[in-house]
DNA sequence: TGCAAAATAGAACGATCGTTCGTTTTTATT
DNA sequence: AATAAAAACGAACGATCGTTCTATTTTGCA
């Protein structure tokens, strides 16, 4: 069970809490995120708008108006989803990373666990992607749930490289807007050049251009591969 | 009217054929291009999986059945679009690019033109990106008709790259494959973050990202800023 | 065990979808 | 102007969509 919340700040002590403190789930809200879990796979192979409530009811069994009272339109259903995966991408990505050094070293880690997820995710769709295409002209509560997704975690991945020049990993010519804008579109050729023209050298390729970005904006002493950092669990590969 | 036809190749002596060769486009013909005119415009803001024929017999007052026998099917209303998009896109990026010597001033053509392109579309949609999210779990001859539109374009691409190199103006070690699929990161990050989340510096970001990439892969003297190329009339700004 | 509340089911709604079919209008040609 | 072909229309189809409503089942608690 997933239980992330916004927004994307590492608390000291606290850790990832685990699962439901309190009472144990009711019913109700074990069937809903059983419904959550199916509408997720669900809407990373089709798209949020290609969700149905109809065929959610077929894959999890239930009636469509069972399904539907859950939610009570289908705009909270999607919102619902995006909001799970957010829960997901920053327990994958996100906190992992948060146990790096600060700096260079914490830049790789976001970056090495943003790649490992788009990886997986070449066989199932991203949805802050695939959902930013969908909604980049539709305005309403979804597309405000995603853009606010997205950007904190573009900001938190901004705030890394913001600290890694801080702490006099990179040049002082380096603009950080700058070097996050470029990871980002990194991310998106691998993932458009992998999952739609099913090019086999995307992977490598996006590997590449990270190192060459650090190359450009890394100081020549600070720009090794890694190797020992403080825990390079987050590291394999 | 558009007639460019496959594959992305210049011809040197026939330029871009002005309109129909032979007698003027029967009505039904006429209607046809309204239609896939009209059916573009929907395509780019809504997509192509948006696209219906009721939407588009209002736009073009008609009726729906009188659109609907133009294709005869909506998979090959979808796949005329995609041509319809190609062929513009090839008129406005890839042939006037043609006209810069090969090589760097090439690269930068293709690529300056590209972002002209884009930056306009922020407002409309791109259909190669967003139908590569609608497609790429979507077997079928849209998909064909799509990729291998842009599987066409991209080459198109990486040969001015390859070219680039031929004529030493790259350094030595370049990976050409690379240098294309960093190139197309910057672009799909452009339509990301300018088109969702309304980033006010994203082109500022491309532009400088393709400088930074010729910084890394050019030879020094070579990757100056373009200024006096054979013709520059595709470098307005 | 009994009872209220929560959860789920089932049927129906209006709307829209792509598509088919028969008819009517428009076009191009003699 | 007459005529055959091409083009466009209009109505209807079955399917699916999100949603609403009422009834039934299941749950949690006294």
């Amino acid at each position: 069970m997933i239980t992330s919340k916004f927004p994307l700040k590492a608390v000291p002590g606290k850790g990832r809490s685990a699962s439901g403190a309190g009472r144990a789930m009711q019913k109700g809200q074990q069937t809903k995120q059983t419904i959550v879990d199916a509408a997720l796979g669900l809407a990373a192979q089709i798209g949020l708008e290609g969700l149905s409530i109809g065929a959610l009811a077929e894959v999890t069994q239930m009636s469509k108006s069972g399904v539907f009272a859950h939610f009570g339109s289908r705009e909270e259903l999607q919102i619902s989803v995006i909001r799970e995966y957010y829960a997901r991408f920053s327990d994958e990505v996100f906190f992992p990373a948060m146990d790096e050094a600060r700096g260079l070293p914490r830049v790789r880690a976001l970056f090495a666990n943003w790649m490992k997820r788009v990886a997986i995710e070449l066989q199932s769709g991203c949805i802050f992607i695939s959902g930013a295409v969908e909604f980049d002209d539709r305005p309403g509560p979804v597309r405000e749930a995603l853009a606010s997704s997205v950007k904190t975690w573009l900001a938190a991945m901004y705030r890394a490289v913001v600290q890694a020049k801080e702490e006099g990993h990179l040049l002082a010519d380096a603009d950080e807007e700058q070097m996050a804008f470029e990871i980002h579109g990194l991310i998106l050729a691998l993932h458009y050049e992998a999952r739609f023209l099913k090019h086999p050298r995307s992977v490598k390729h996006a590997n590449q251009g990270f190192e060459n970005i650090l190359a450009r904006y890394g100081k020549a002493n600070a720009c090794v591969p890694a190797a020992s950092t403080k825990s390079n669990q987050n590291f394999k590969e």
